[in-house]
DNA sequence: GTCTTTGCAAAGAGTTTGCACCTTC
DNA sequence: GAAGGTGCAAACTCTTTGCAAAGAC
């Protein structure tokens, strides 16, 4: 079990929701991507082993996850819904616009920063999936090295 | 001339493209919404001024404003797009979630957090328009006050 | 006069909804 | 057995595209 089954589970219950295979279904489908998943994966994932879910149920299923707190929704840049699996610790994203690769920062590396926010104008930052982007250290070394030659 | 409209007809002519009512009246209205501004608020800000322009001539023209850096795009939360004026100033924003308000952060409020992402990940963040969600001080301590008493 | 841009309409993605049938508890 | 969930199909929103007419230079 890679992820929070049990915590899934009671929720349901408590709630009085049923659990199905096609939620469980979903919810790994959500694990298994790392990092942000699209809603195409996700659906594609799922149906590789249930071919007869339906994009509706998927949908369904993302939402309700998300209000209870296990999945964290996202509008991607292109325009479409991302989804990942909300952990234990909060953590955000950088998001390399030339590779396209993904890291993670945890939630202490921008503490300090929300703080400072907090500080200087009285706002509480709440987000818990920030997507910076940028360049990561791989993609800048090769764009240097190609421009001192060139 | 709330806005940058020499850089615009002199980007457009630099590009031999043409200089035309609607554009200037798509320009005018992105201007108009201080921060982000929905496609639809920019659809109907445009529509008061000249009602038989279309959808698609918004569309096709905050393209062309965003390849020219006039104008730049984000997906909001909701899933559509949102539209904002480039600035001489780079800048960021808080958007609290309870009174959906906008506030504006300089970039130089962020500059050091970015210098330690950069530090300690060797990530260069470029990200222009960076939105953090979050609760504003007025509703906090509304919030804070119903609790108290409550 | 030429080449770009526009409005119209229709198509295309992505997402939501209504409903009858099925499943979980 | 009752309440909730699913699949199907259709609707709906947001965005893009093709084309003939209109407009900028």
């Amino acid at each position: 079990m890679t992820h929070d089954e049990i915590t899934f589970m009671r929720l349901m219950q408590a709630k009085g929701l049923r659990i199905t295979e096609q939620r469980l279904l979903i919810l790994d489908a959500v694990c298994a991507g790392k990092g942000h998943t699209t809603f195409g994966e996700i659906l594609l994932r799922v149906k590789e082993t249930e071919p007869s879910i339906d994009q509706s149920t998927v949908y369904r299923t993302l939402d309700l996850l998300c209000k209870l707190g296990l999945v964290a929704a996202n509008a991607s840049v292109s325009g479409g819904m991302v989804y990942e699996i909300v952990g234990q610790t909060p953590h955000h994203h950088l998001l390399c616009s030339l590779c396209r690769r993904e890291y993670a920062v945890p939630q202490a590396a921008l503490q300090a920063f929300f703080e400072q926010i907090q500080a200087e104008y009285g706002f509480t930052v709440t987000h818990k999936h920030l997507m910076l982007e940028g360049v990561c250290e791989t993609c800048r070394q090769r764009d240097d090295e190609a421009g001192q030659t060139g």
